[in-house]
DNA sequence: CAATCGTGCGCG
DNA sequence: AAAGCGCGCACGATTG
């Protein structure tokens, strides 16, 4: 096997058959129209860190070109001209593709068995799961029913029965192009189109079986070069500015929010015992001996004023903690989160060599919809005391402007194109207020009374009641929930939903339809084009373990049948978000337009341009993600808006 | 002492 | 008996 192996390097290997890089047209030569492809590097940053080897493979063969003596910016010609007919075969492109990117190397055709794996185990692996299956039946049953295997190693062991060996991995900087480093590399193509050809099998049956076609790999397949591109990008953030307006600021608030609550503390004889005294007998500092950023001391500290609440949640002491401290904990609260997850840790995620953030992107979560960490942009804040300043520490390059937007409700009018309710749907079409209409509908009062007091709850006004409901319904919300956010009864609750579903009876009927069929068939669908499954597991669980689960059913059976109805809205706005940054991404490539994504927010997507192709981009971006939209709604109008700035625009 | 769990909250 | 979906992050508390 190891005769199979081509080495391309100056340093002489011992067994391995070693050639110089005029060898390379002729190696390239032994693949058929499919390849495997990957790299080794010395690390996971595309701009800090270098390659060390390429690999490219089949079962057949397999090259390892040496990076160290032939740098890939030196290929680029050969391997363009070559991958420009190939398909592919990456596992984890998203990581290879940053390093191929900086050195302009491009992969039109794509096949990534990672991703192919995401498809054919949605909604397998959730932790969530895993966990609760675990305390229930053990770890065995967990991992027979709900887990899964996404490495490369798990993926050959599958699909091929081969043990790969990857114990390796974290040693390859040190060791060099060692023959068994050469023989690791090898054998990470060697198996990728066997992989792929299996996969494909799998997800042939799953047309006929769940009626779910390849579109939505060929979709994944093409968004992941938009996502590392993305990733590779990064986004600029205004560090100083930072420092000034947002973490200096924090800081000072959490200090004085701390007075604060130290001085509840001392004024009240209840808390007395957690008193101290900081400095000399001259000055004197109220302190306590309480960590107000814990939530166990914190719900002590409540229950001993009195306060008979159950956690420390922002909504719990909001609605029902009388005594002043609550407020002060709210204060404190916000101001703690900003200094602890957007403070000085935040920052350092910033890149030495670019000075920009690169998340990394994890492309599909078990509706289809992506998650970022490192940091994770999509939880920068957009509201509180700070959500402005942040947003506006986001900022494009010298010469440049930021070029984003967002759809208007999308996910509403998702319910909107699948329910054909003819009073949601004529809303759009006259393109009127929504929550304003419907709002009038269900407590027949005018439209133009909807922004008054609501009478149960005068914090509020009519319209946010269904703002909340028509938010809420698609997750599937119960008046519990409705009655604990808008502070009304559960009796009340129950009669402003029956009330409202009876004004739009098209939209009950299809969420209602959504969770009967995830309840009963132990699965859900994301539609066409593009479709997608999500197994889940629990499903399964419950079938084979009826005897000690009746209590534990419920429970599942519920999440089932919520996550059932949320999941084709929540999972078309994503794939609707990934067309709109394929066609968005091919406007650039295409055209050659001085433009970048930097990211994708949901329903948002952001980019940067050059300044004087500014006003012409906001209008092409535009039309990309309103195509996109029309794409999968068909009968009510697709709105999305973009704008120019010198920062994120929410 | 490190690893894991629980709580709470940022975004849509 | 549970009662709005999907995430990642950071801290304190608990566990091994």
């Amino acid at each position: 096997m190891l005769s199979n192996i081509k080495f391309i390097s100056k340093q002489k290997s011992i067994s391995i058959p070693t050639y110089t890089i005029d060898y390379l047209p002729e190696a390239l030569e032994l693949f058929e129209d499919v390849v495997g492809v990957d790299t080794e590097t010395t690390g996971y940053d595309a701009h800090g860190d270098r390659l060390l080897s390429l690999q490219i493979g089949d079962f057949n063969n397999q090259i390892v070109i040496d990076s160290s003596h032939y740098p890939l910016k030196e290929l680029v010609d050969v391997l363009n001209e070559y991958f420009k007919d190939k398909v592919v075969i990456l596992q984890n492109a998203q990581f290879d593709l940053r390093f191929f990117y900086k050195y302009g190397i491009d992969i039109p055709k794509l096949y990534d068995t990672l991703l192919a794996e995401c498809i054919i185990t949605g909604g397998l692996g959730n932790k969530e799961d895993i966990k609760n299956v675990k305390e229930l039946l053990g770890k065995e049953t967990a991992v027979k029913y709900v887990d899964r295997h996404l490495g490369l190693d798990k993926l050959a062991l599958k699909y091929c029965n081969i043990e790969l060996d990857k114990s390796i991995r974290g040693i390859i900087h040190r060791e060099g192009m060692s023959e068994r480093v050469i023989k690791y590399g090898a054998d990470d193509v060697k198996y990728l189109p066997e992989i792929r050809n299996k996969q494909l099998e799998i997800l042939n049956t799953y047309e006929e079986k769940y009626g779910i076609g390849l579109e939505v790999l060929e979709l994944e397949n093409e968004a992941v070069k938009v996502f590392s591109r993305m990733a590779f990008n990064g986004i600029k953030v205004d560090s100083s500015k930072y420092k000034k307006e947002v973490i200096a600021v924090a800081d000072k608030e959490v200090k004085r929010t701390i007075n604060e609550l130290d001085a509840e503390v001392h004024k009240s004889p209840k808390l007395k015992k957690y008193a101290v005294y900081q400095g000399n007998l001259f000055f004197q500092t109220r302190k306590t001996e309480i960590n107000w950023n814990s939530s166990t001391q914190k719900l002590k500290i409540l229950n001993e004023l009195g306060e008979k609440v159950k956690d420390t949640n922002a909504n719990t002491i909001r609605k029902e903690v009388k005594h002043p401290i609550g407020k002060k904990l709210l204060e404190y609260n916000e101001y703690k989160k900003l200094e602890n997850a957007f403070g000085e840790e935040f920052l350092k995620n910033i890149n030495k060599e670019t000075l920009r953030m690169h998340p990394s992107i994890w492309q599909i979560l078990s509706t289809g919809r992506i998650s970022m960490s490192d940091p994770n942009l999509l939880q920068i804040p957009a509201r509180g005391h700070l959500g402005d300043t942040i947003r506006k520490c986001f900022i494009p390059e010298k010469g440049n402007k930021i070029v984003g937007g967002d759809y208007s409700g999308f996910e509403l009018r998702i319910i909107a194109e699948f329910s054909q309710d003819p009073l949601w749907v004529n809303t759009f079409k006259e393109d009127g207020d929504l929550h304003s209409i419907l709002c009038s509908e269900t407590f027949d009062i005018p439209v133009t009374d909807v922004k008054k007091p609501f009478p149960y709850n005068t914090n509020i006004t009519y319209r946010d009641v269904q703002k909340t409901l028509n938010f809420g319904l698609s997750y599937g919300m119960s008046e519990f929930k409705l009655s604990n956010t808008i502070g009304v009864s559960k009796a009340e609750a129950k009669q402003i939903i029956d009330k409202f579903f009876s004004k739009v009876p098209e939209v009950k009927k299809f969420l209602d339809k959504l969770g009967n069929l995830g309840k009963n068939r132990g699965y859900i669908k994301v539609p066409n084009p593009y479709g997608r499954i999500r197994f889940f597991p629990k499903f399964d669980v419950i079938k084979d373990y009826p005897y000690e689960t009746k209590d534990i059913s419920f429970r599942w059976y519920g999440e089932m049948e919520r996550a059932s109805k949320n999941t084709p809205i929540q999972g078309l706005n994503g794939t609707v978000i990934k067309r709109a940054l394929i066609r968005t991404q091919q406007e650039i490539d295409n055209n050659k337009y001085p433009a970048k994504i930097l990211l994708s927010v949901y329903d948002e997507i952001q980019t940067e341009c050059e300044e004087s192709f500014a006003e012409e981009w906001k209008n092409i971006l535009q039309n990309c993600m309103i195509a996109a939209g029309e794409e999968i709604i068909k009968t009510v109008p697709v709105k999305a808006d973009c704008a120019i700035g010198d920062y994120w625009i929410k």
